[in-house]
RNA sequence: GGCCCGUUGGUCAAGUGGUUAAGACACCGCCCUUUCACGGCGGUAACAUGGGUUCGAGUCCCGUACGGGUCACCA
């Protein structure tokens, strides 16, 4: 391979910005992990007001998987992170995907044949040997001589181009949240760079398409840490500069598992159809294994781009607590624009309250203070379209001073004086109740309580029962009424 | 098993040699209140462990335990 290949590649490579990339395998299925890496990264572009790149890894032609790049463009989109560059945008370094770069790699590779650092390996693949008490014998290939290397690749033979780690010394990566972590090179393996199909493992790939990317902080998860220092050699044989490594510990299910789809832990795409807003979700996730020092905890995307700091990612793993996703979740449902949420919460009502003459906003007005994830609204609404058949011990409740007799009369009194309402709103109904409650010389709570499960037939409801009337129209609400009467005679 | 990394309340975490060891979730109690929720106030609860270094250690060093990662022609 010529220079000049070499050399228009180099040409491409923009210098002088922060860039940062997310580069998923397309495998369908996004966890919170990876929304975590893909947060942090984007971050750091954006804090930095550099560029944001998204490229596809797959190398691995077995687990191709239909559909998944969707779900990445589909899952990032949804959260906010924009990105600059991508197979979908282009972009000055482009391909985006692997695959179709696939003639890149193969000439550096030979690049590193040629300065020693790599070699053709003629081998039957290697099977996987018992890690235990497995001591790392040298390559055979590692030293043929360069005749003998040429008549096999003469005949064609099947090769990998293997990595030539040396046999003695140290080498020594940096990483900027664990430090440096220095390993042994005789502990290192000369790993496959160039697999026998052609395409590079994902360790070499990822190396050439960083420094062929200009990419300068690379974020991924703390399982590619033990194979860091090879990267390190790498570099070094090519005379590259080493972009700034960050590496994530995971997100933990408990605390000897990792989530996973194996597990049923959630996707992200789970969380939203289990009723997460998306930006609950990024701000909960951002502070895991996160933290922006101060005590605020809610932020926006934008403001955790210019909050982000290296220095606050913790080497320790996070075990995904799905009780504190629900806080955040409930504080942003309350924190909505109402018609935001009434728009939101409409169809998890009209899922369970089908009366046309129900106000789904009036419903959600009710709701906003009291939903933690969406998907709890219906379950709460089940006393709109029909009155349950409830028992009427309901009626007896002791810190309101309500029991079956008192209810009764309350009931009765309540009855005319609704049913003469010259307007109905809350402000009339909750007046009337009031003064009613008064001439009757009793408690609110002593009129309310009974009012309130007539009109529903539940003991806990989203909303007192002036609104419940409010919305149940003056009609349905005398009708309950009279049943709550003849309950109780 | 070798090598690498980690360890502050149940969970997320602040803390970079001198603090009564923050804050949040969850939990409990009280208040507010027409139920529930919201809101307010308060409470229970932690530096894995043993040695050093130091006037002084959650913070530095070493060992131990426990946990995680890695040892693929997967990423």
């Amino acid at each position: 391979m010529d220079e000049k290949f070499f050399d228009d590649l180099e040409a491409r490579i923009p210098t002088r910005e922060v860039r940062t990339r997310f580069a998923p395998s397309p495998t369908g299925y996004m966890h919170v992990g990876n929304l975590r890496t893909a947060l942090y990264t984007w971050c750091i572009a954006r804090h930095n007001g550099g560029k944001f790149i998204l490229r596809i890894e797959d190398t691995d032609q077995n687990r191709l998987v239909e559909g998944a790049v969707d779900v990445i463009y589909r899952t990032l989109t949804d959260c906010g992170l924009d990105w600059d560059e991508g197979p979908d945008k282009g972009g000055p370094v482009g391909p985006y995907v692997q695959t179709e770069r696939r003639g890149l790699y193969l000439p550096f590779a030979q690049r590193l044949v040629q300065r020693g650092h790599a070699y053709y390996c003629f081998c039957d693949k290697t099977e996987g040997e018992d890690p235990e008490g497995f001591e790392r014998t040298a390559d055979p290939c590692r030293d043929l001589p360069e005749e003998e290397v040429r008549r096999c690749l003469a005949a064609g033979m099947p090769y990998v181009i293997r990595q030539r780690i040396p046999a003695e010394g140290t080498t020594t990566f940096h990483d900027e949240i664990f430090g440096d972590v220095t390993a042994p090179n005789k502990d290192l393996d000369d790993q496959v760079l160039i697999k026998r199909d052609g395409l590079p493992t994902y360790n070499f790939a990822n190396v050439i398409d960083d420094h062929l990317m200009g990419i300068t902080h690379v974020v991924r998860g703390s399982e590619y840490l033990a194979s860091a220092p090879k990267y390190n050699l790498l570099y070094e044989g090519f005379g590259w500069k080493v972009p700034k490594y960050v590496h994530c510990s995971p997100v933990m299910r408990d605390a000897h598992n990792k989530m996973s789809k194996r597990h049923g832990d959630p996707s992200y795409e789970d969380l939203v159809e289990k009723g997460y807003l998306r930006a609950a979700i990024v701000n909960y996730v951002a502070l895991l294994g996160w933290a922006p020092g101060g005590e605020r905890e809610i932020y926006s995307i934008r403001e955790l781009a210019e909050a982000f700091d290296l220095a606050g990612i913790s080497k320790s793993q996070a075990i995904f607590d799905i009780e504190k996703l629900t806080y955040f979740n409930a504080e942003y449902i309350r924190a909505m624009d109402p018609a935001d949420f009434a728009r939101a919460a409409e169809p998890y009502i009209r899922q369970r309250v089908k009366n046309p003459s129900i106000d789904p906003a009036a419903v959600a007005a009710l709701l906003q203070q009291r939903t933690e994830v969406l998907t709890d609204i219906p379950g709460k609404l089940g006393f709109f379209d029909a009155l349950p058949d409830y028992d009427a011990e309901l009626y007896v409740h002791k810190k309101s001073k309500s029991d079956r007799e008192s209810a009764l009369q309350m009931l009765q009194a309540a009855l005319p004086v609704l049913q003469a309402l010259p307007v109905w709103d809350d402000e009339h109904i909750h007046g009337a109740m009031v003064s009613l409650a008064e001439s009757l010389g009793v408690k609110n709570a002593k009129l309310l309580w009974p009012v309130r499960i007539a009109v529903t037939g539940t003991a806990v409801t989203p909303g007192g029962a002036v609104e419940i009337c409010r919305i149940l129209g003056r009609e349905e609400t005398l009708r309950r009424m009279a049943d709550g009467i003849g309950r109780l005679s």
